[in-house]
DNA sequence: GTGATCCCTGCAAAGGTTTGCAGTGAAGTA
DNA sequence: TACTTCACTGCAAACCTTTGCAGGGATCAC
């Protein structure tokens, strides 16, 4: 009774139970040969195992899905995907999850709350937990979210989540110390989304910095996260007279640096200017950006295993009985902040209130502190952090 | 009988039973409520769906994808996410397959044609077809996934399968012209993956070009299709000798250009480069990049639309009487073949056999500004081609 | 009043897999 | 020999949804 098809067409799906009958065992033991191995006789599996690679047999997914609950699969929404900063993130956390024998659902949102919201509800159903990338949303939406799909957030600290952080508060401070160092004393911020939590820690470990460094910091913004966004105030920084930028993000301190040249500013000459992120674009363009090396490839890793661990604890669907004793409880709420480092380049130089270079310091100026050469206080390694 | 669970944990999975149940209706009205509306009461539909809005329920893609066939998600197999010739392409199909109400499952193979076979094994029986990106792996394995799920192949030309190309053969040839005119007479060509389709018919029409010209190609690879690729040939490429280079991607030009500047060879004053794909990163660079412009987002529309296309045609998964006939048969197999463009910006310029300037001929140097560029062969328009 | 038509709804099977339970036969123990 | 243990396998329910079929009223025409 086997359905007539040509070679050509596409094969006719061959279920467990084509095995079965081929390999002569009852499916259940197919099924075993398969999701519980040791269970059956070695003889018996080798058998099932060469009737099912021979009729090319792939188990069902979705079917095994509706039984143990687990697709295997997680989602991975993404701010916006051709921001250069997420694919590292994006293959680090697939090659993660497949070692995991998980799938990864890739999403983007154009940067657009709405999608995102749309998004976690469409994935909800079909994969076991769902990574948010620098979400956009509100933080009461992605609790309440978690509560329909287990979720880590990545770029966000929302209590009660599982979070993935970096620490850009860090990273601002050692990029204004940097700067200050050179000897600038009017710094711009210019700041990103609105919504974004890296751009609001930033901005406070910015403000922080430039107070405690004799520094005025401006805030302009916010802007789009993107080459455009940092093109678009290129003239109001020139405006504005200050001699130093830290940018939200790479893409907008090289969109500006390309504003700033068509206007006639040189970079760093006449003004400096820092980038986070440290993505591969910015150690090719001229001048290589200095930026805050922001460790993706790390934060895709973790995310995943903080998802997959917490995951394990409950699978979902269960509603057997005992299922209600261990559902809701074990919630893993940690939270992983992420070092960063500030990476030195070219598009950092001397402000107008540098000293002059002299051997040992003698404070001139009205800059009397700076004890032991410049103030640089994070280490500025060559390259991005690894791990 | 429910279980017992605090509004904090994750949400007990609603089903279409406890609609059913709370709206008073059979589980198969409430079915109907959802993929067939029009069969249902209008008083009882709105019945349905308060109760279905009240309990946040939503219907499990897992269970219907089981009893119809269709998962209505689809597969985008990528060789290299970080090469950001591809988010474009991406985003693009996303948006198209979002709105046919369908998801797209991102996966990344890091250039690798075992990563490739694997992913759409994986992938067959959980998504309703899968778009293929410049693929690495042989054509006739290609066929044969071919039968396993339904396959669109883009940047790939595979005989009996809809493929979406795009005319990289003309824009090698426009490419050559262009650096012919400017007067080089010995032009490298930087060849790409040593499986990459879209490298062989560059290289078939760059050297039909070339001759026709009058001048020697010199084919230098395989090489790795981003910037380090490029980087590590510059030297090979300072020693042959030539004055201008035709790139296999934008990657590789720019990292090219990198590795000259280190070298001490300038561009385009002694070489002229040119890259494919005009991402947007080539407007970034300095000097900005001449580049062969390829319609990654209408390629990925159309991909989409071919795969969903020739998804309606064949419910997958049907078996019952009848679906014998209909398998098998109406597969699309029409290969669209999309424009490139050549956008000429500053890493070309004139070579050691360029005429001296003259009022009305080829304009010599660095000038950029030309109304009706002589010597141009290819519509150089200002930005990438839309659609 | 009878029959036909139509709209709506319920019934039940089906889809491919997992898994608790029970059954089989062989080996080991007393 | 009788009993226990053990390894393996079969049985059947369950997961959640869709869908062909049939039933139940109501409406309408004759």
């Amino acid at each position: 009774m086997t359905v007539a098809t040509s070679d050509e067409g596409p094969a006719v799906p061959v279920t467990i139970r084509d095995v079965a009958r081929a390999s002569g065992v009852h499916i259940s033991t197919v099924s075993r040969t398969f999701s519980a191995p040791h269970l059956v006789n070695p003889e018996t599996r080798v058998r099932v195992l060469a009737c099912a690679e021979d009729l090319g047999y792939r188990p069902n997914r979705a079917a095994r899905a509706l039984i143990t609950g687990r697709t295997h699969n997680i989602g991975l929404i993404i701010a916006d995907i051709a921001n250069p900063f997420f694919p590292p993130l994006i293959k680090a956390a697939e090659s993660q999850a497949r070692h995991r024998d998980y799938h990864v659902f890739v999403a983007d949102t154009n940067e657009d709350p709405t999608a995102e919201e749309e998004l976690v509800h469409a994935l909800a159903k079909q994969v076991d937990g769902v990574l948010l990338c620098s979400p956009r949303m509100s933080n009461s939406l992605i609790e309440q979210l978690s509560r329909e799909v287990p979720l880590v957030v990545v770029n966000r600290q929302v209590t009660g989540l599982p979070c993935v952080l970096m620490d850009v508060g860090q990273g601002a401070r050692a990029a204004i110390e940097h700067l200050i160092g050179l000897g600038h004393r009017g710094i711009a911020l210019l700041g990103g989304p609105r919504s974004s939590w890296t751009n609001r820690e930033m901005r406070r470990a910015a403000a922080t910095a430039a107070r405690s460094g004799g520094a005025e910091l401006t805030v302009l913004g916010p802007n789009a996260p993107t080459e455009t966004g940092g093109l678009a105030v290129a003239d109001q920084v020139r405006r504005s007279g200050v001699t130093a930028v830290l940018a939200y993000n790479d893409l907008m301190a090289i969109g500006l640096i390309e504003g700033l040249d068509a206007l006639g500013v040189r970079v760093p000459q006449e003004v400096s200017v820092v980038g986070v992120d440290d993505i591969a674009l910015s150690r090719l363009t001229r001048p290589k950006l200095t930026t805050v090396a922001t460790p993706t490839g790390a934060a895709g890793r973790t995310a995943v295993d903080m998802l997959l661990q917490q995951d394990i604890e409950s699978p979902r669907g269960a509603r057997g009985p005992g299922a209600g004793t261990a559902l809701g409880v074990r919630r893993t709420t940690a939270q992983v902040m992420l070092q960063t480092d500030l990476v030195i380049r070219d598009s950092t130089g001397p402000g107008p209130h540098a000293r002059p270079a002299r051997p040992l310091a003698a404070p001139p100026g009205p800059d009397p502190h700076c004890p032991a050469g410049p103030g640089v206080p994070t280490a500025a390694t060559g390259d991005a952090v690894a791990s």
